[in-house]
DNA sequence: ACATCATATATAGATAATCTATATATGTCA
DNA sequence: TGACATATATAGATTATCTATATATGATGT
């Protein structure tokens, strides 16, 4: 990713999920996908979604099929399964409440609050 | 950390030096406060905080002094510094930007907007 | 015709932030 | 006295990302 990689540790797969939950993309496009609704905040690089689609494949939270394009060329699409989506809402609710606490945390110390 | 650990991977030094921009404080007392004021969602481990001080200290992002409490136990109070004031702002910021395009992900690939 | 770049998928190895486990020492409570 | 909380510290494991590299096709420019 661009901005600070470890930031989004841990909410690449919940990204991914999300994108495939809204429709069937291959890898690239998934790339190009999540860079134009971030705004070119997230830029995914393909060495960490190869391996991230393969492992959720293998988790079954995806699905692959092969479909072609102009010339010769295979894509492969994926696709969400009915655990993908439970694991998405899973990660979903975590990410909010992580986000509120985060912001609870950074709001400060704050003791008395005036009226 | 409690809750996912990766979801947090970035985040520890930003609440860290938030919690000093506050008030010194010594590490455990960190610890103790950063539970309560995410109402224990964030736990975060002595073999993390206490390497980490040691790599801001030698930052120069924060600086620690002893003080004595009851017996003869010393405790290293730690204590932010203008440098550390700097990236805590810059933290805060990517933070915020961050969490907004991960929402704008989450939201969805939403075309047209009924009005 | 050929080079170069974008598209597309893939894997190996490096980096870095967290974790667990362990060590040490003091204070408190039963 | 033993167990547990407090307090600091370090070594080694885990894991998610990264960079670098490989392969192959299609499009574009000269």
């Amino acid at each position: 990713m661009t901005m600070n990689k470890n930031l989004l540790s841990g909410s690449t797969t919940m990204l991914i999920l999300k994108l495939l939950d809204d429709k069937d993309m291959y890898g690239y496009q998934m790339i190009d996908e999540l860079s134009r609704r971030s705004d070119d905040t997230f830029s995914l690089k393909a060495g960490t979604l190869y391996p991230l689609l393969h492992n959720l494949e293998e988790q079954e939270m995806i699905e692959s099929y092969e479909e072609y394009a102009e010339g010769n060329r295979i894509r492969k699409y994926y696709k969400i399964t009915k655990k993908g989506k439970k694991l998405l809402l899973e990660q979903r609710n975590e990410w909010n409440l992580y986000a509120e606490k985060i912001n609870k945390v950074l709001e400060g110390g704050v003791e008395f609050v005036t009226i």
